[in-house]
DNA sequence: CGAAATTCGTTGCGAGCGAGACGATTTTGC
DNA sequence: GCAAAATCGTCTCGCTCGCAACGAATTTCG
């Protein structure tokens, strides 16, 4: 028996490790769309989609709809602001609260972007055959639960 | 036919952004061990991981391994060599090069983390049967594949 | 009703990151 | 063999990010 077993361990091989590497290159593959042609950030790009869907939310909505925190969605805001896509509003019934607005460029560059968004997706997914995408789809949520739960419990 | 058409879109459906939200949820999991522990970053972690695999290597190669820029290596075995974990020696063959070696401390360290590390993957995906996993598996290669050749070619 | 606790969104600060410049070395190509 | 180009790793600069503290407003609860 060797007293120092040696551990094998392959990074290619780990599962946490092959996520993340896939996460971000599809991440970048799709940001180059809204990045290259228009200028914003991901934060920017995932208000822009809360606010397309459901116009007029409170800052703390959206960062509940698209799983940014607080700061960045007051960060992206601020950015979408001044580039006069979205406008503040104190909301008349709870004035802590800003009551966030596209406005009408708004509006037009979300359209814009979701096509050419849903092309990439499609693409990106175009190898996988209906029963792997829905097989994909599930092994998606049920590792996330785990992981979610892992986060909870420490 | 109306004029401006609605564009239903729906983040949380979006593949790249429950890739990304899945991700997210998974490293912060698997980074609970060596970070709240041992005072890893995640970065750091890959170094060990890939000097652990192939102890030895230069910095280039670690980079290439872990998918980790140069920048990034050079900062992190920075402060694996201060905290006593790893070594930097000039490589002679190539004297631009620096030889990245594990100490006992960072061996010893590495085997610790593997077996936690691997049980970790081993409840992220313990609701998924064998079947399950194998598609899982190629479905992640054939949309690396397809998101690498979006990055190269714009 | 009123003081304490909570929530909303912003901001200041320190750490960390990426792009690019750099010195040192090696490789290329004439 | 030597000048030009490429490579390795580090460093610097500017920017971003997250933590924590904050002011303002609201809710809780005695």
């Amino acid at each position: 028996m060797a007293k120092h077993e040696v551990v094998p361990f392959a990074l290619a091989d780990f599962f946490p490790y092959r996520l993340a590497v896939l996460a971000e290159n599809v991440s970048q593959a799709v940001a180059q769309l809204y990045g290259d042609r228009f200028q914003i950030t991901r934060a920017e790009w995932r208000v822009l989609a809360a606010l397309g869907a459901n116009n007029g939310m409170a800052a703390k909505d959206i960062s509940a709809y698209s799983t940014l925190d607080k700061m960045q969605v007051s960060r992206a805001v601020a950015r979408l602001e001044e580039a006069g896509l979205v406008t503040r509003a104190t909301d008349d019934a709870d004035r802590r609260a800003k009551i966030l607005t596209l406005t009408a460029s708004g509006r037009a560059l979300f359209q814009k972007i979701v096509p050419l968004a849903q092309a990439r997706e499609d693409y990106l997914l175009e190898d996988l055959d209906p029963q792997e995408r829905a097989v994909l789809d599930k092994a998606m949520a049920k590792v996330l639960a785990r992981a979610q739960g892992l986060i909870e419990r420490g």
